[in-house]
DNA sequence: AAGCGAAAAATCGTATACGATATGAACTAG
DNA sequence: CTAGTTCATATCGTATACGATTTTTCGCTT
């Protein structure tokens, strides 16, 4: 599939991520680096250099000579997340929309097509399709940092997600807004894709709110 | 000074970011790890954990197998870099006007004396120092992604700046600037802030502009 | 002479092994 | 019985050494 060459490190940050991510580690207590590498079969060396990409992306934090502690979540960094989505998103994503080139329609349908066929079984990796098809739509946008920082934002805030709104059956209601998005983003109506995008994101504050218990 | 224990490759991370941000090392070829690592007097691993941090900063990239090399420069990352900037850092320096401390007062104006400091030198560190003070401004507003984000795009432009600026002698206006800035800060009057640095920023831009050629 | 192919050199990526630092428990003193 | 201190354990951080991939150079063929 891909055709540059992953070095392992690499694809060790995608699988140490997603660990995070599915809330298999704990937020308090260190992670084994000893053990992790063994489980995972591999040295510490490649797995501390995803560790380190990982606390620069700030999901982790180190504190020197007493391990990597995953980022403990809060109320403030939700909000602020999700701000700073708000603020950058739909622009990005309406840019995108106007400069989509044929392939990119096609990947995006695709990427949609995937969300879909996963929201049903309520597992694993629906968070992952969810991110894929959102980047999907702000990648053509042509800026390069921000499409990095929105990436980074769209990681933060998953955790949100799935620990608040998950559970709560929310993906029905996200599945329309996805397909209405999706049809304007394919017509290349940039300022209702920036519309959609922002009430997307501001419909999920609000719901996170709710629940945070503001 | 500095209480927590830094690690060794939290220092190569700044020194490296220093020595490329210098321009000591060119665009276009790789960087040697062992090499790099023996003039430094460390081993491989810490550099490499050091590279792997800066990649995730944008500042360098690395093909697997191939080696780490500096990201090239272009006129559209620039204009990028700055926009992002003009987007958050008005907002969030303006919000840390309001919150700032009589600590964050002081570290303000230490920061703005060191910056005169060296300025008539015109040698190395303007551009840090410049950095430190932005950074001062911005640091109170208690939004610690806001604040990641900003210091990478910090990093991300100052080489524009030392390349196309600096030699210009563009520092005395830009350091009135920087006095007013400070004196609308410390007053926390947050409007007056917000439009200084906007102001400030798209300065920057048009020079920039200017000087790319466009 | 030029282009292609193969072998050698160099560099990157990874695994193994060692020293340094922080945590936890046991022990002694008050 | 409690608090402080010391020692042992466990984990992190770093240096050294080895295999894999790529690049370059040399030789050969056309």
């Amino acid at each position: 599939m891909s055709l540059v060459i992953r070095t392992l490190s690499d694809q060790l940050v995608d699988l140490v991520r997603n660990r995070i991510l599915s809330g298999v580690v704990s937020s308090d207590h260190a992670i084994r680096q000893d053990a992790l590498a063994a489980e995972l079969g591999v040295s510490k060396i490649p797995l501390r250099e995803a560790l380190a990409r990982l606390e620069e992306e700030g999901l982790i934090r180190s504190q020197a000579n007493r391990g990597f502690f995953v980022s403990p979540m809060s109320a403030s960094e939700a909000r602020e997340v999700y701000d700073l989505r708000l603020t950058l998103e739909p622009e990005a994503t309406a840019l995108a929309a106007r400069l989509a080139t044929e392939t990119d329609h096609a990947h995006a349908q695709e990427t949609l097509a995937s969300l879909y066929s996963v929201t049903d079984e309520h597992g694993e990796g629906v968070g992952a399709f969810n991110r894929a098809f959102h980047r999907a739509l702000f990648r053509p946008c042509g800026k390069p940092i921000t499409i990095n920082i929105l990436e980074r934002l769209q990681v933060l805030s998953e955790r949100y997600v799935r620990m608040h709104l998950e559970p709560l059956g929310r993906d029905e209601r996200a599945n329309e807004e996805h397909q209405e998005l999706l049809q304007a983003w394919l017509a290349r109506d940039a300022d209702r894709v920036g519309a959609l995008v922002r009430a997307h994101i501001g419909k999920t504050i609000e719901d996170l709110h709710q629940q945070l218990g503001e």
